[in-house]
DNA sequence: CTTTCTGCAAACGATTTGCAGCAGC
DNA sequence: GCTGCTGCAAATCGTTTGCAGAAAG
């Protein structure tokens, strides 16, 4: 829940500033998405959303979140499971990673710390440099067994 | 190329090791499929599994995987991309890291670093458990453009 | 011979797309 | 009105599965 106390309206406004810039507008339905997500502990799939957002329609959805996506509002996720999921943009929220559960497949958010960001962001850039290759940006996902399948 | 230097008869035997402790053998399919992933730079595609193991069967490739991953030989590797690609347990080569391409998909090994295993391990293993996370191991993918891809 | 593996073709299911109706400007 | 958004239903496509024959032990 750390993420709904986030500033809104801040959000929102933030959310339909990058429509925009995409010639698309900010419409109920994709606000709804965005609350949804911006709500959320981690990634949604899309049956979590459309359960979470009453009355949304599966098509409705995905075809947004390609929308939101391309306005660089939210960001796909995608695990082992079945599904896709996807989160609110970084630029939203803040630089987390990722603990994947590798039982019943949940994603839950964890913050970044300076130190881990630190010492990935220099070692690693210069190891891919050395392979001709420019970094956009990096996931940390950790792999295991979350609180609720842990015995 | 890496890993094609690797030491392919042991490999050869090691995965034979594998596949009977879960009662499965090590058939020539089987056999190609892992000599075409220990000689790749990164995680293949079926497609490209198929493209490069001359004469394999798609089905085969799609139902071997699942025995080679069963039996720990294999791992999939899922990008962003719509395809899923698969690339040999990290007992079987070595601890890496991966370049994944924003442009084209593609997926290129990064050799793990001391440095930055030893501050993941550490500051993230720490934060994942006081979430009562129990962590089995990590993943840490650089997005950004490949060689071939930044102009 | 019995069991497992292979490959073809059909089935599956998450995601995408065509189209008709509705809302926003 | 014209343009873009919604939702239903049909199409798509990577992946899975049923089945009959081939191969291994």
């Amino acid at each position: 829940m750390a993420r709904a106390a986030r500033d809104v309206s801040g959000t929102r406004d933030a959310v339909a500033t990058m429509l925009h810039g995409h010639a698309q507008r900010l419409t109920p339905t994709r606000q709804r998405i965005v609350d949804v997500l911006a709500g959320a502990a981690g990634p949604l799939t899309i049956p979590e959303i459309l359960a979470a957002g009453r009355g949304l329609a599966q098509s409705s959805v995905y075809r947004n979140l390609v929308v939101l996506e391309e306005a660089g509002v939210v960001h796909r996720v995608v695990t082992t499971d079945d599904f896709a999921r996807y989160e609110l943009d970084e630029d939203l929220t803040e630089h987390h990673h990722h603990l994947v559960c590798s039982n019943c497949g949940r994603v839950e958010d964890l913050p970044a710390t300076p130190a881990v960001e630190k010492s990935v962001a220099a070692a690693v850039e210069q190891a891919a440099r050395r392979a001709g290759f420019r970094t956009q940006h990096h996931r940390l996902d950790l792999v295991g067994v979350c609180a609720q399948c842990g015995s």
